[in-house]
DNA sequence: GTTTTTTTTGAACAACTGTTCAGTTAAAAT
DNA sequence: ATTTTAACTGAACAGTTGTTCAAAAAAAAC
């Protein structure tokens, strides 16, 4: 057998994506450039055509992996059954992993447009997916009379949107600690569906 | 007297914001050239330089400007004393005052680390002036024994964040109208200081 | 050690970038 | 009607952009 196709590309495909999300999250998608992505993986700029077709697949590949990969992550959960439980459940879940993530959050929510109509939908069905999840904790809890909101839907983009507003502001080495913030979103959370 | 400096450029250059603004929340600041704006405003290029030192001033211009407008649009209003009408009526100001500015809102989102370290300081002491509204109107509330939270800061930026992730999904045109909308938010956010 | 295949280079392409400025146009002031 | 001044043009500058591709290098397979 020949050498397999990849045989290096499968360090140099993951190295050129890592140092993109970098150079995206901290510059903009417009503002980086091919030639400063192959200098950083120590390559010319040409090289980085035998690993993605154009400059917008490196970005869509990071957004899409970034869904595919928290969805999956979710999967991978052991759940409560409790509502209330599995809201908290859901408010930790989520504040770890993007708290873990900040750069695949920020080109997550300011590059989209960036992305071709193609790209784009897929993008949105994986998100609609991930409200989905909470729509889903929140209507159980619903039923079972635990949980009172006016809608369901409304109510799963306002707590979404509250949890991701902490990657803007939050610093490891401030004030409180991730505990501490935790407790007071699940505080904030559960008092706003009760 | 001798023609004044700036008749012309009374129209010219809020004409040239309005475009920069336009182009920059559809495509990013690094990605809008100054000819393309200069194109839309029947210029060329360089007459921009009359108006603006440079690409940078004509986005934090806009930044500036959207936040001072915000705060000075809240100080002309008449508010309520109760705190719980107080908060209703910061809901409502607020999905009432971005909702009409979409544009505005999405830039002072995502193009501010394209702001010199200046005008970035400057953006964010506006930011905290607007976040100490909210914290004062907490604080007092707690005060007076009708809000609980755990931490006014937080809770501020989490409502703040709650209430920005609107602008990302809604249209005017959608399933619910936007008094619906505030009565959600307002409902939400009056149980989650409960 | 030779062949085969993958990976990378480096130059080239045509277009575009922000910014400057001498020179032109047009309007207001006299 | 003439002067003064503001507004604008259009070319130029020096650099960068994403992308392509023949040729070279490097590594695996035989």
């Amino acid at each position: 057998m020949a050498r397999t196709l990849g045989s290096h590309a499968k360090h140099t495909k993951p190295k050129i994506s890592a140092i993109a999300l970098n150079l995206f999250s901290e510059q903009g998608f417009a503002a980086v450039s091919m030639r400063q992505i192959a200098a950083k993986a120590g390559l010319q700029a040409g090289a980085l055509y035998n690993y993605f077709p154009d400059k917008q697949t490196i970005l869509s590949e990071l957004l899409i992996n970034h869904m595919e990969n928290l969805l999956e992550t979710w999967s991978a959960q052991v759940l409560p059954d409790e509502p209330n439980e599995l809201l908290k459940f859901f408010v930790d879940f989520h504040i770890d992993y993007h708290l873990n993530r900040p750069e695949e959050v920020f080109i997550a929510y300011m590059e989209l447009r960036n992305l071709s109509d193609d790209n784009f939908r897929k993008i949105e069905k994986l998100r609609g997916k991930y409200e989905l999840i909470l729509s889903k904790i929140l209507s159980d809890g619903v039923k079972e009379d635990l949980f009172s909101c006016k809608d369901i839907k409304i109510t799963s983009l306002a707590i979404i949107g509250m949890l991701k507003e902490l990657n803007t502001w939050y610093k490891k080495d401030g004030r409180v600690s991730v505990l501490e913030v935790k407790n007071i979103y699940k505080e904030i959370v559960l008092k706003a569906v009760s």
